[in-house]
DNA sequence: CGTTGATTTGAGTAAGATCAAGTCGGGTGG
DNA sequence: CCACCCGACTTGATCTTACTCAAATCAACG
């Protein structure tokens, strides 16, 4: 399943992510910084493990291109997505922390990773404060965004879950970028779906059809998009603060 | 429902929570220039709100004594709670990094809380970066908590969510020292429980009591004790590694 | 002694799970 | 080129878990 190279540096300079307008730029002496540090990149086709729960954490990763998400499992196999990761997202930062992987992350499509050596993140607090804060400020966001899954798998309804999901994932990869025309790629299966929201692919497939019927979203060949955004909103009872720009490692 | 006073700073050299086994001491350094930053301590009686979610953050606190909860709610009323706070744990740390508290807090017993200023959490990374450091990995442990919680919520049954709440209330309060004789305190009413699993009031009665005819908790008075906790974890498909020893502020 | 919050019990219902097939499209190998 | 395979998606039928509504109990408290 497994198939990952790791190819010399990407030169940081040319960072695609950089110059968007979600992420903070930083001095010019952080980025240097960041970039000296930068191991190289790892790839890992679909489908592929990136972090397996469990084992020790040894590298900590910026998701450069493509898609992953996280995800536990209960011995029986029932499985439980917490997040979906985007471009710029920080991957291991949680595993790093506390020193190994709680939690797997799996490759969603072909994915590159930015990768970092353990010794980095210490480096980070002794020589960059303020990397050390943007880093804790990753972490928060992190968790906010768990707050807000848990809200809907514990408290919304199916409707509402897929929902306040399709928006969600819309609004961030947009933010990353990914948005072409009024279309965002949509690499997720509702295998994934379900799992990201607990419920059974039956149910979530039925779900879906439902929101289409509805025109409240297009969801085909692997691309979404949004008619009525404010509508799809209120239907999901999800108003979410407007995105603010975050740091990039 | 709100009253609060704020008593002049608790002398943190008499504090009773950092020579409990599960806190790490820090250096003599580290332990003044945390007394010296401490306004006070803010008491908060039981069902008085210690954060409001939407407002901009403002104080730091840590948890000094008694119970507390953080939850968010749909504007229809519903609520879901996310995680309960014991003694030694900081509240508002998520808010601070993001400006403005994303989620609520509420006191489940009356309160008391070490309360830190707004610029207190700059300092710290600027002139302890280990500190900074630990606040990192309290918001990666935190991220850890509500990642197993959406596991519960979104995968486990009803008698398997109780069941994984009791053994992880349990451990938690007894690492906090709460633990007597082989009871802790147990302040979450039905509704709580029900509210923190995704269940109605009256399924969370109804399961509670099947764990109870099966011998696998003791539960009334406020107070929980579990007969066979291996047995429980069973229930639960619950295995947590052991607790590490956490940083206090 | 009435009120209030928490817990409990009963009855009926609905949301979503499970089981079982079937479709559809894109590879793959003969 | 075509048969067939596989993964993803669909659909139908049935079943179960957990929800809702309603009311009773019970203890604490003023």
């Amino acid at each position: 399943m497994r198939a990952a190279t790791l190819d010399p540096p990407f030169p940081c300079t040319h960072c695609p992510l950089r110059p968007l307008p979600g992420f903070i730029d930083g001095s010019a002496e952080e980025r240097t910084f960041i970039a000296r540090r930068k191991l190289g990149q790892l790839h890992v086709v679909a489908g592929g493990t990136i972090l397996p729960e469990g084992q020790p954490a040894q590298y900590m990763f910026t998701l450069l291109s493509g898609w992953a998400f996280r995800y536990k499992t209960l011995s029986d196999g029932r499985r439980q997505i917490m997040n979906v990761l985007l471009p710029g997202d920080l991957v291991g930062l949680q595993s790093h922390m506390l020193d190994s992987h709680r939690h797997s992350v799996e490759a969603l499509t072909d994915v590159s990773l930015c990768t970092f050596g353990r010794e980095t993140v210490w480096a980070i607090y002794k020589s960059h404060p303020p990397l050390g804060f943007a880093l804790t400020w990753l972490a928060a966001h992190e968790e906010r965004l768990v707050d807000d899954a848990i809200l809907s798998v514990g408290r919304r309804s199916a409707v509402e879950r897929i929902a306040a999901l399709m928006v969600h994932i819309f609004k961030r990869a947009e933010a990353a970028g990914l948005k072409q025309g009024d279309a965002i790629p949509f690499p997720l299966t509702q295998e994934h779906v379900a799992d990201a929201l607990g419920l059974s692919i039956v149910h979530t497939n039925r779900t879906i059809q439902h929101l289409r019927r509805a025109g409240l979203i297009r969801l085909a060949d692997g691309t979404l998009s949004i008619g009525d955004l404010r509508a799809l909103r209120r239907v999901a009872l999800y108003w979410e603060q407007p995105a603010e720009p975050r740091p990039l490692f």
